[in-house]
DNA sequence: ATAGGGTTAG
């Protein structure tokens, strides 16, 4: 593993500083002490103009650093905080430790933005132990410092660090505010840990921290997050204020919850309120779509996106994939697909599973290969794919050289998903023997889906002896499924044996094991509705 | 004149 950035060519543009010498000595011999731009202020100015540039102008920013020590003039505490921002957007950490050194040879380390911005920049850079060893020994660090480093440990995904640390601000009783309140709740949100989420909460409350739409933004997030949808929600009607990052993260919130109907829902009200989506929004409505089956919704989207000249790129791309390919218009998501400029690991998992549901092994297969020569490292989620083609085609060979390949060669732990694929893949092929060995040998615990695999494939090839193994094993599992039950009556009356079948169903309904009740939604004139059996229609 | 924050796919 190379550490160098891709920077490194700059380096011997900073030379060792010498604030009061006429002439500077680089690798190219000596340059001409010229001041181009005046004045420091006149610099400064400029790299501030730059740090909100669009674009990454680094090469700009050290030969305009290069040009001011050339110049003979000293640089100040405003100069750094500027020149480090720009060196932490573009994660250049070698040339940043050299400005540090500038910056220790200045003695201007004590100033407060430009610790604050050195914590920043180690962290952005990923150097989590500089920067907390830079907060440790800084004497006067302020709420500032604090939230900064927050920030660093919830960017590498030291989110336990981060509330560890706004933890410890409360245990000191210092000041926390709005900003704070966001990186600690935003870190809560990822590790999903609701009890911490209603601690912070409380917290907020007590101390009366006067809350801005992102604070609150963040609130509904977390709560969402942490899987307490209804909290989520009354904080989002009370809100006083809401931006389009409000709606977004409600309507992705519901998602999230698997509450994909009062996702559209809240989608349809923010339309209402003549709030126009944005990519994230189509994001999430997309995966409502999908996960509803709502093709029509789903078309409107992609429709939409035309017409507001939104790319079908990245995230939103995918997307449209997906949906395309899980709607069952999988030509759709072809199309989506070839017309993308760049394809990720999600690109082609999605079509790779969508060809592999649509009974499409073949073209899943050479999809696969096609990925790995575009060098594109698979994932879990590739693997899952693949081995639906696997099993669905019967390639059992193919099947199991490809899962051993997901430890061997890509170091992925197969989960229960790809257990359940291979054994999904021996019972159809009618190896029952060796689908019962194998998930005797799994590493992990087989879980309700397992057996609800393995006794479908007794089902198919009418092996009673087994499927009564197996049945005694699906019932130890805590949540009993009503299709194993069903599985087996219909295995015994498949058998003829009628009165071990009725004996089955008569147990289900002992067991209180009810078919749950059908849940789906249809779409009225691209209008989703949901419907449960023997309820009435309800939106 | 300079420093900290939110939402997105399989």
């Amino acid at each position: 593993m190379h550490s160098s950035s891709p920077q490194t060519h700059h380096l011997h543009l900073l030379t060792p500083f010498e604030p009061n010498s006429k002439q500077k000595k680089t690798q190219f011999g000596y340059i001409r002490t010229k001041t181009h731009h005046g004045d420091i202020s006149t610099y400064n100015s400029i790299l501030l103009q730059l740090t909100k540039e669009k674009y990454d102008p680094i090469l700009k920013s050290i030969s305009l650093y290069q040009e001011l020590l050339c110049s003979g003039i000293s640089p100040n505490t405003f100069t750094f905080p500027c020149l480090l921002k720009l060196l932490a957007n573009k994660c250049a950490l070698a040339e940043g430790k050299l400005i540090h050194a500038h910056i220790i040879k200045l003695g201007l380390e004590y100033d407060a933005y430009i610790r604050n911005n050195l914590i920043r920049f180690y962290g952005q850079c990923g150097d989590i132990s500089i920067a907390s060893k830079l907060f440790d020994i800084f004497p006067d660090r302020d709420i500032v410092s604090w939230t900064i480093l927050m920030s660093g440990y919830s960017k590498v995904g030291m989110f336990r660090e981060s509330i560890k640390l706004f933890i410890q601000m409360m245990e000191l009783n210092l000041e926390v505010d709005a900003v704070t309140v966001v990186s600690a709740l935003s870190a809560c949100s990822r590790l999903g840990d609701l009890k911490l989420g209603k601690k912070l909460h409380r917290y907020i409350k007590i101390r009366n921290v006067n809350l801005d739409v992102y604070a609150w933004n963040a609130l509904v997030d977390m709560y969402a997050k942490c899987g307490d949808i209804t909290c989520a929600y009354d904080l989002f009607k009370q809100m006083p204020e809401r931006n389009i990052v409000t709606w977004n993260s409600m309507i992705s919130g519901f998602v999230h919850a698997g509450e994909f109907i009062r996702a559209l829902s809240v989608f349809r009200k923010m339309q209402n309120k003549g709030i126009d989506p944005d990519h994230t929004t189509l994001v999430s409505v997309l995966s409502a779509c999908t996960n509803l089956g709502a093709l029509e919704m789903g078309r409107w989207v992609h429709l939409y996106m035309l017409r507001m000249g939104f790319k079908p790129e990245g995230v939103l791309g995918n997307a449209l994939v997906d949906m395309y390919a899980k709607c069952g218009v999988i030509d759709h998501a072809v199309q989506v697909f070839e017309g993308m400029m760049k394809r990720d690991v999600f690109t082609f998992s999605c079509l790779i599973i969508g060809f592999a549901m649509h009974g499409k092994a073949e073209k899943a297969m050479d999809l696969f290969s096609e990925m790995l020569t575009a060098g594109i490292e698979p994932n879990e989620v590739t693997f899952v794919g693949v081995l639906t083609a696997c099993s669905h085609a019967g390639l059992v060979k193919e099947g199991l050289l490809q899962f051993d390949n997901m430890l061997k060669i890509y170091g992925l732990n197969p989960d229960v998903r790809h257990y359940g694929c291979v054994v999904d893949m021996l019972g159809r092929a009618g190896l029952l023997g060796k689908a019962e060995e194998f998930v005797k040998e799994m590493p992990i615990e087989p879980d309700s889906s397992i057996w609800g695999s393995l006794l479908a494939a007794c089902k198919m090839h009418g092996n009673v002896e087994m499927g009564e193994r197996v049945m005694q094993r699906a019932l130890e599992m805590p949540s009993k499924e009503d299709g194993d039950y069903i599985l087996m009556s219909n295995l015994y009356a498949f058998s003829n044996r009628h009165n071990d079948s009725i004996q089955v169903r008569k147990e289900m309904r002992r067991n209180k094991v009810r078919k749950i009740p059908g849940c789906s939604s249809i779409e009225i004139d691209g209008i989703v509705y949901e419907f449960r059996a023997g309820n009435k229609l309800s939106l």
